[in-house]
RNA sequence: GGGCCGAUAGAUCAGUGGAAGAUCGCCUGCUUUGCAAGCAGGAGGUCAGGGGUUCAAAUCCCCUUCGGUCCA
């Protein structure tokens, strides 16, 4: 971080100057005489009730503003990316507008789609999450409006200079800020392998924009300069349109509408003092923990002058309707953008955000369902994203499934905490901070749903949530299964000639490069493995090629065998054209099957993984429950129709803005793909994808789609396995003759065939009932002679009896025995080892366990049991029949001495 | 991707190595004009699956599958 590097033409010939913040310490540059950065906590917010601007803006018109001003100044409009980053494996969520760029555009891999551009892109953090609704200005999900531009060497565009004059002049003219009110700040940005100097942009308190020249590579070592030069910024829509009203805190403004709504139904009437007060002094702390936020709020009491309870009792239901506004915004935007709710990865968030909306409702003691409050922000939002409206119906169904989801989870840990209680409470204890904790990480039930289910006092640790975070603290460890290849420097990108002639299989090309046992040709025909779709295989001369796999832009073809290939000279290649076309049906039917059950299950519906094999194809799709099997009927038919309507399936190289324009997002069902050109798969308007794999020219290609199984693979996600042309040829072949072997085998025919095995299958069940009968009729026949016949001392019958049963039968057995008055039963057998059991009735009075032991010694095991039934084994079957002679006559004995 | 909790009758769940249970529901009978209720009786179990330890496993250990939940 050098001074020069903030030192810009801009600034000099307009008259900036640089100067130094007297409570941080940082310097900035200002038309103005401020002698504080301007942002808090070094200043207070003093733009409430007193906006800046020149007009009062909704985000709407801010949005507007901001994307027609660029345009102006010769920036192309491009739409938002997704919310969820399906084209990133290390994050989730777009969390700012250069994340859709990232890596390929700024690694130079593909184009950007217009350079230099402008964007409004929506994106979610949740680091924040516990601060929204509290401080005023923390959002989980917001807009961050930017220009972007891509310097490549000798095709710069524009750098500093320019960036900061756009900003300047957008916030000056275009809003009517007062030059001198802004300052901009030196800072240094860092963040995914990048960095490079950046200016802040305060205005009365808060960070509005930052404007980051990204030009250095910080991986392994010191800094090294980009090949490319981008110009990242980053302007809060959500603040802008905050400052241009002036509004007590940025939900107000934000959330207009909608919030008018929500405060008619919970009754609560607008305190703007309070409120105001509040965000001032939020906006002047860092707010981390749960005390650092009930610090805040007995400051904001004292400077109103009123007790903090009071307080409290005020702001509670704004900081409730600001959270439900907030997270409900969110969850429209992930849920139209195809993340459904989950236990694992992004669909937790969805699940997360649902269940604190709805416990904040709860405080506001409303009543209405969530979706509808889901319905409204759709109906506000709709003017800029039309789409909302389009996917209404699914988002809304997927928040009641969510509910009732949670409803449940509660109704179990109703019980679960009734329970604990009562187990606790016969050990004289009540519901300690571990049980808390418990509760929460193994049940979801935070801590002030157990005090409501409780009927003890629960008293939550200051330090709740470090617990359960110190409980996931343990080592994380990742696997990183990449393959490493490194391939020599200035090797140009292969072309990939498929996409132009799909038939051609056999051709020649000229060797670039051999690693170990790797080719590298200028031109291929051979398919390397992505999209889900395996790599084609084929020869090179007399080598067989086994699989092929993109480099960069680079195909490397993998040989297995001695290496004939030599750098420079022509070869000769031949793709397995078997492989390739299973490999091309089954892509083809995937997007069929996808558009199938998108038909079928709803609007929801998103691939989330595929893989494509020579002999099967799985489709994981997005959905909230079980696929019934009326549904799956309706699927696999709509399937099979399709192929059979014999549609063309269009795949050509699209200007991307042109085709999101056309077909909007659904276009990435496998991942969004950046670049100028983007390549559109099309069946009719049956389903379109952006999707780079090899297709068939026409459904009826296809042959025929057999779905074999569906199976839930985790919450909210299922997967379809299916077979299309030979391969489900072949699945189906081996299914029926597995019928009909079955069916030969059960004597009856294919169609019968459920109902015999379902008659067999209760057969064998009323089989084991008989047997089970019959074996205690013979006993019950038996016991009461082997009673009579036995050997009384002092009165008490011993029974004595010897047999080969299992263990089972002997306790039953013995069992029957003693239900008659004055017996002992000592029962013994040789299966599987020497048993005994010994019992004895319950108006005699000895101990069967230590008679046992003696006995247990000689067949070399043990036992025990309870003093009215004993049972033990050992290895030595030989002396079985001395060591019941034993246990017996040591039952006389304690029999006599009883006596 | 990781941590934790869990899987026993149709449902909800007890069951700490030695005899598979409770409540509700279901069936039959009695009672009742009928229904609800009541009384009496009955059916219903691969203790998720597989391995191991043990004389003995629903119970202890390991693996697999599935569910719940929290975290990234």
């Amino acid at each position: 971080m050098e001074p020069k590097d903030y030192e810009l033409e801009f600034f000099k010939s307009n008259g900036f100057q640089r100067r130094q913040c007297s409570r941080c310490g940082r310097h900035f540059w200002t038309l103005g005489h401020s002698d504080t950065c301007g942002e808090a906590p070094c200043v207070e917010y003093t733009f409430i009730g007193n906006p800046l601007f020149k007009e009062k803006l909704t985000v709407h018109e801010m949005r507007e503003s901001y994307l027609s001003f660029l345009e102006r100044e010769g920036h192309e409009r491009i739409a938002r990316y997704p919310i969820t980053a399906r084209w990133r494996d290390d994050v989730f969520f777009t969390q700012a507008s250069i994340y859709g760029f990232q890596p390929w555009v700024i690694e130079g891999v593909v184009d950007p789609p217009a350079n230099p551009l402008g964007i409004s892109q929506t994106c979610v953090r949740f680091n924040d999450i516990d601060n929204v609704g509290k401080t005023g200005s923390h959002f989980t999900m917001f807009e961050m409006m930017a220009h972007h531009v891509f310097n490549r060497k000798g095709k710069e565009i524009y750098w500093k200079d320019r960036t900061t004059e756009l900003c300047h002049r957008f916030l000056t003219e275009v809003q009517g800020l007062e030059p001198k009110a802004v300052n901009y700040s030196e800072a240094w940005w860092e963040g995914g392998g990048n960095a490079g100097p950046c200016l802040e942009v305060f205005l009365a308190g808060v960070e509005i924009a930052t404007l980051v020249f990204m030009e250095y590579a910080t991986g392994n070592g010191d800094p090294r300069p980009l090949e490319m030069q981008v110009v990242d910024t980053g302007y809060g829509l959500e603040r802008l349109t905050w400052m241009s009203q002036g509004t007590p805190s940025a939900y107000e403004a934000v959330f207009g509408d909608v919030l008018r709504e929500l405060k008619t139904l919970s009754g609560t009437n607008t305190d703007s003092d309070t409120l105001a007060e509040y965000a001032k002094v939020a906006g002047s702390m860092k707010i981390e923990t749960a005390a650092d936020v009930r610090a805040l709020r007995a400051k904001a009491a004292a400077r109103l002058r009123i007790d903090p309870d009071e307080f409290m009792k005020r702001i509670r239901p704004y900081e409730s309707m600001y959270v439900i506004c907030d997270h409900t915004r969110a969850l429209m935007f992930m849920l139209n953008d195809g993340i459904v709710p989950s236990n694992v990865r992004q669909g937790y968030f969805a699940r997360l955000l649902v269940r604190r909306a709805l416990r904040e409702m709860s405080q506001l003691e409303m009543k209405s369902k969530l979706s509808d409050i889901v319905a409204m922000q759709v109906e506000y939002f709709s003017k800029d994203f039309p789409e909302l409206i389009e996917n209404k119906e699914g988002i809304i169904k997927l928040v009641d499934v969510e509910q009732d989801k949670y409803d449940d989870t509660l109704v179990k840990g109703r019980a679960v905490v009734n329970r604990l209680e009562d187990t606790l409470s016969e050990a004289g204890k009540a519901i300690s901070d571990e049980d808390l904790v418990e509760l929460y990480d193994s049940h979801g039930l935070n801590p002030e749903v157990v005090a409501e289910f409780a009927k003890g006092e629960i008293d939550v640790p200051d330090d709740f949530y470090k617990r359960v975070a110190a409980k996931h603290a343990k080592a994380r460890e990742e696997a990183a299964d990449v393959l490493e290849i490194t391939l020599p420097e200035g090797i140009p990108p292969t072309k990939q000639l498929f996409y132009k002639d799909p038939r051609k299989l056999k051709f020649r090309a000229k060797v670039l490069a051999v690693v170990d046992d790797l080719v590298v040709l200028d031109k291929s025909y051979f398919y390397a493995e992505s999209g889900g779709q395996e790599s084609d295989t084929g020869t090179m001369k007399d080598m067989r090629v086994v699989r092929a796999d993109k480099v960069g832009n680079v195909v490397v073809h993998k040989i297995e065998g001695p290496m004939q290939a030599v750098v420079g000279k022509q070869i000769t290649s031949i793709v397995d054209e078997r492989r390739r076309r299973r490999l091309q049906r089954h892509h083809t039917a995937t997007h069929i099957v996808n558009g199938a059950a998108r038909a079928v299950l709803g609007n929801h519906v998103w691939q989330t993984g595929a893989h494509k094999s020579e002999d099967v194809a799985r489709l994981d799709i997005t959905h909230f429950a079980d696929i019934e099997p009326d549904e799956l009927d309706r699927i696999e038919k709509l399937a099979n129709e399709t192929v059979l309507a014999g549609i063309k399936v269009d795949s050509r190289f699209m200007d991307r803005a042109d085709a999101e324009k056309r077909y909007g997002f659904r276009l990435y069902q496998g991942g969004a793909v950046p670049g100028k050109e983007i390549r559109v798969v099309k069946i009719a308007d049956f389903d379109i994808e952006a999707c780079g794999g090899i297709h068939c020219k026409n459904t009826l290609e296809v042959g025929a789609i057999t779905i074999i199984q569906t199976r839930r693979i985790q919450d909210g996600v299922v997967r379809l396995e299916f077979a299309s042309g030979m391969a489900a040829v072949e699945k189906n072949m081996a299914l029926s003759r597995a019928a009909a072997k079955t069916s030969s085998m059960l004597m009856t025919t294919s169609d019968n065939l459920v109902s015999a095995v379902a008659r067999l299958q209760a057969e064998s069940k009323d089989r084991l009932k008989e047997i089970e009968t019959f074996r205690k009729g013979v006993v019950g026949e038996t016991v009461d002679d082997l009673v009579a016949k036995a050997p009384r001392v002092n009165g008490v019958a011993i029974v004595r009896h010897v047999q080969s049963e299992d263990m089972k039968h002997l306790v039953k057995l013995a069992k029957e025995i003693i239900a008659h008055p004055k017996t002992v039963a000592v029962l013994a057998s040789d299966e599987g080892g020497a048993k005994i059991v010994l019992a004895r009735s319950g108006d005699v009075d000895i101990n069967c366990r230590p008679l046992l032991g003696d006995a247990m010694i000689m067949v070399g095991g043990s036992g025990g049991g309870k003093s009215d039934f004993a049972q033990g084994g050992g290895p030595d079957t030989s002396r079985l029949e001395e060591a019941v002679d034993s246990a017996v006559s040591s039952i006389r004995k304690a029999l006599k001495k009883e006596s």
